[in-house]
DNA sequence: GTGTAATAGTTACTTATGTAACTAACAAGG
DNA sequence: CCTTGTTAGTTACATAAGTAACTATTACAC
């Protein structure tokens, strides 16, 4: 063979991170999941109602990167739980205003202050300058795509 | 309300980490899947095999963090494909040792140099410290799951 | 040996996801 | 108005993926 094991693929970019990202979500999964009953696409969504306030299902989409049908799915099951309350729109009736109920802010609530110690607990890991040009890079990977 | 938007959902290591995972694979993912018809268990799995040689299911799971049904599907793929050779161990008949043919060799030696292309637009991105940098702290982002 | 437990790998079942087709509402040109 | 095109959101269909149950084989205890 001319040639073989010369490939790192633990140093292979897509696969680290795909390793890190499933790594680092996981007890984070376990509380919106156990406590929750809430999927990935179902905690992004209600956390963009939780900081941005009412957003159409579009507007979401747009800043998050979701696909509709992800949303529109997330949306139902969010408001099978009475987590948010949705508004048809009256100058353009195809949209729909979204926001979060008083149990749907709640939940949002408690799930960000478990998302804050989970972030305290991942930047440990790190020294403060170490975790912000992370999170930097992160972003210049992503911003490519956008 | 007491409280609403100091939360920074594109600071938050898990959801950022996906972000970057989804983008940073995306065009890699195009390489093998119009090209070899793969899906992302099938690269992987090719990989392993690429780089160490003939192993069993069991030994790939080990190594990669996969699951043996995943790892079983794409066992199934790659053999449809000719790319892979299964034959049951003889000394424990519950195994079975999988190794690349010619073409699957082939495949993955195409494919190894696609990545190696691949990685080196994303590290130019960076400086090598901070992309030597990136890499060791995704890896101990990983570890503690190990 | 015989019974029990463990392991390698597959399959069945349920659930999730992506693509594309669809409905309903708006917009703009004629 | 009426046609044509676009957009918001949903649904249908096909495919993927995870969990648990299963088969076949080995290991170990007695």
């Amino acid at each position: 063979m001319s040639d073989s094991n010369n490939f790192d693929l633990q140093a292979f970019l897509p696969y680290l991170l795909n390793q890190a990202a499933e790594a680092s979500s996981l007890s984070f999964q376990r509380v919106y999941q156990e406590r929750y009953g809430m999927l990935r696409g179902e905690w992004r969504v209600l956390f963009h109602l939780g900081i941005f306030g009412q957003m159409t299902a579009r507007d979401i989409g747009v800043r998050g990167k979701i696909h509709k049908t992800k949303i529109s799915r997330a949306v139902q099951k969010l408001a099978e739980k009475r987590f948010i309350k949705r508004q048809r729109n009256a100058d353009d009736r195809r949209q729909e205003t979204l926001q979060l109920t008083i149990s749907g802010r709640a939940a949002y609530l408690e799930l960000r202050k478990t998302a804050e110690h989970y972030q305290t607990d991942l930047s440990a890991e790190f020294s403060a300058e170490e975790f912000a040009l992370l999170q930097t890079m992160l972003k210049r990977l992503i911003k490519p795509c956008a």
